[in-house]
DNA sequence: ACCTTATTGATAATAATTACTAATAAGAAT
DNA sequence: ATTCTTATTAGTAATTATTATCAATAAGGT
């Protein structure tokens, strides 16, 4: 059965505390409290948890991967300019997961693109 | 000023003749009409057109890059036994690309999960 | 035919992630 | 509490996907 260990605990901590961070980001929160923790084993915990269905895994085009500790049908943006990850506010929109022609749709994801508040004023324009 | 070149030729006839082909079908594909050509020479050239917006950038959690000849707003079905990549038609939402709240998006892209029909028969159930 | 330089092939380098393995430590059994 | 079993970890190596480097090649204008 598992057992709960102090990594598992950290790293769950990190989703809450980061927003959509990456596994890098992860890694560098949680040596904070656990010096000693690999980057391996931050792998191999968000891999397990995602697994489970305990944390959401995010892919991006040209962005590592993100995590999200929340599991319930949401949608996200991403920022091509810092590429840090944001929940979006828009109703999930669980009619589009009724079958479809030749595919047997399970679910799907959304993903914005474009600029954050932040970067949309750096850039100036 | 760019010039035509027969990588440039095939690169783009692999992706009309395969379905959204990863780099690696593409660079298979293209072996067979030019067989010097190198793996290199194919991501460059699949990364140049997609900046150029001539081709489409897929990318996909747990798969490799996928390219679409299809630049214009359709959404994707990803199956995840297979791996293969797949239009799905249904209509694009522009009214997605609004403007929301902090986040100035300029796009936005839907990814459909599950099995395939062949896949869905294979599995048995 | 010549010239300029965009493009290529080959290879090395990098980034992100996964696999391996001996050592460690949960937590159940004694 | 101590022992025992084995899930988990740290550290490292390996792998996968992709990008960068650079001398050699070849478009295509002159």
């Amino acid at each position: 059965m598992s057992r709960n260990t102090k990594q598992k605990t950290i790293v769950l901590e990190a989703l809450h505390k980061l927003n959509h961070p990456t596994a890098l980001e992860v890694y560098e929160y949680s040596k904070q409290v656990c010096p000693q923790i690999s980057l391996g084993t931050v792998y191999r915990i968000l891999g397990n948890f995602a697994l489970d269905e305990k944390i959401l895994h995010i892919k991006i085009a040209n962005n590592p991967d993100h995590y999200d500790y929340q599991t319930h049908g949401h949608y996200h943006f991403s920022c091509k300019k810092c590429l840090n990850v944001y929940d979006i506010d828009i109703p999930y929109m669980e009619n589009l997961n009724k079958p479809h022609k030749e595919c047997f749709i399970e679910d799907h994801s959304i993903l914005f693109n474009g600029l954050c508040a932040d970067c949309y004023q750096k850039e100036g324009k």
